[in-house]
DNA sequence: TACTTTCGTGTAATCGATTACATAAAAGTT
DNA sequence: AACTTTTATGTAATCGATTACACGAAAGTA
């Protein structure tokens, strides 16, 4: 019942060899006209499919392409993945997803299951920069599969990334926060050792200087990216001697947790308190008092990330090319944080 | 540089043939014990790493199995695939994500594209019911590939399918809505040719007839599931000779689009009109007026499937297997149909 | 001692497709 | 006619692992 058509059954039935068969099917110059209609139209009827394993073998690529991402169930994960399987489907690239979870085992884990298969290339976002065991990532590197990073990336050479410039979102937002008049803006803080988080930080306190504002370093709080986290992390704040009239927080889950509590607590948004968030969830722009928050363009990011493999891919025996592309932040301003007119 | 080690390399090495060290690698009992030490011991030290594509195309497993979902920047699609991945991850299997976008020429272009990649089995949620090529799910079935549903089912033999009970799902919503004294409730519905549908409308219609109440057709409106959607819907029920006064929406996003026009208006919910939803996506709860919404656990509903293909991939050859799972949906009261407490 | 088992390993086929090389037939050239 | 070139196809190796079968050596049995 499931027999399996391979090139030599077809070959069989036409008299003539598997690699005839072979040549016709892929439009070798070589072959006769009347031959190579004569074998598509028996492959035809004999409903043949190609099996791409053995295709996979002898050519050593799968075809396929491994993403490795915290957790899928996240929109801004599942929004990369989309754009990078949007971009990759017409070139007959098949996407293979892997979850870490945030642990450094499964990354490395994922790692060298993902090199096992074949796969093509790589496109993930780090889990934990501080993961000292580089073997995962230099086995990769050493077998010359492409390996592209976004958002969260690691420096390693030879790796390209494509990131947003969270510097430049942590400073547009912040700089509108104090264009809304807020005079003493906290910030929620992620990870340190990531990058993004860093970025952010950094952006927030320059916006800050440039402005002709001190920077405290008590306003500053490190959260983990939920709702509880944030109104735990606000009841702090306003705890202080001289509490913040506005909050940047890299997180929209944490941001959602202090508007809870300061709701909580009647102080009034935007009135008394600003609020802008980071991600650009899609709640936030659901809430009644809709979020304020940057975009991350996680569906551009995802293309572009195919896109870097697929210039990768081909060259990756000539010279390492590293691109690092770096995309624009979008801050997408809402009731939260405006002040002026909505 | 980078050397792909293989067991002919090791057997070189080693003097021996790749036979055995094949078998001492698969722990073959014939195998003597020094000789197995001292191939393991080489083939570490020699960075050996099996090749899954010989592998595959020697056993005809690739160990891959293929999800096919409309998208997957979805809650719930990117839930569901995460139980997936995480039940089968142990299982050695590594998931591979397509998209149909609601197209049904995707939908079998997919399957074909899985089916020649070899994969071992194919979980998905069909597009479109009213699709009438069932060749490609034909072609699934007939080369012995595990299929199987979630959510959005189709009626074809031997397939097996993990859904909720959508009926039980729009009955008890509209009971509690009648429970929190609605006495005119309206519904949106979906694609009617969609069981999930279908199914949520009839668990609907006969709640109301339990209990005593009305059906009528004008209270019904089929919308598409977004917000903008749910405004005009709303918008036309209101204008109406007798309005509703309440409203089960079988999308989150029209619920939410019925409760920004309600609020416009100044119609006081849950006071003067109740809603509840469906699929409790994340925004439902975080809403500062929360939103009632049916759950449909896409985290088990993913690891249930995920079982249900382990059951059938070894047992493939013997009877066919049609398992029908039906997960118990789970209401979440919140305040847009709250009452009495909250 | 002669014969039978058991043990450990080698030989070679297999999975399905591609392709360098060989070769026979056809066509072109002088 | 003799020779060269072109065309179309066949032969066989290859990708890397598994495994049925074969076989020599060691061990056990009478």
């Amino acid at each position: 019942m499931s027999e399996k058509i391979t090139i030599y059954d077809i070959a069989e039935k036409l008299n003539i060899t598997a690699a005839t068969v072979s040549r016709a099917l892929n439009n070798n110059p070589k072959i006769k006209e009347s031959t190579r209609e004569l074998v598509l139209k028996t492959a035809a009827s004999m409903n043949y499919k190609q099996n791409k394993l053995a295709l996979a073998l002898k050519s050593g690529r799968s075809n396929n392409i491994g993403v490795i991402v915290p957790r899928i169930d996240s929109n801004f994960f599942a929004s990369v993945i989309r754009g990078i399987e949007e971009e990759l489907h017409p070139h007959g690239y098949q996407v293979i997803i892997c979850q870490t979870h945030e642990d450094p085992k499964r990354e490395n884990e994922n790692l060298y299951t993902l090199i096992d298969a074949q796969v093509d290339g790589i496109i993930m976002s780090v889990t934990d920069v501080t993961n000292e065991n580089d073997g995962a990532f230099h086995n990769v590197l050493q077998k010359n599969v492409p390996l592209i990073f976004f958002d969260r990336s690691k420096h390693i050479e030879g790796v390209s990334s494509v990131t947003i410039n969270d510097f430049k979102g942590g400073y547009i937002t912040t700089k509108h926060l104090i264009d809304e008049g807020c005079r003493s803006i906290a910030h929620f803080s992620g990870d340190q050792s990531l990058e993004i988080f860093k970025n952010r930080f950094l952006g927030y306190k320059q916006a800050l200087l440039d402005n002709g504002m001190t920077f405290k370093e008590e306003y500053v709080i490190r959260t983990k990216s939920s709702v509880d986290a944030g109104k735990e992390a606000i009841d702090t704040l306003l705890k202080l001697e001289t509490p913040p009239d506005a909050l940047f927080s890299s997180s929209d889950f944490a941001a959602l947790g202090a508007i809870q509590e300061l709701k909580e607590r009647n102080i009034s948004i935007p009135n008394e308190f600003c609020v802008a968030g980071f991600s650009n969830e899609p709640f936030t722009k659901f809430m009644e008092l809709s979020i304020t928050s940057v975009d991350q363009s996680p569906l551009e990011m995802g293309k572009m990330s195919a896109r870097v493999f697929l210039e990768q891919v081909d060259k990756t025996n000539t010279i390492k090319i590293e691109k690092k592309v770096v995309l624009a932040p979008e801050l997408h301003i809402r009731k939260s944080s405006s002040r002026t007119n909505f």
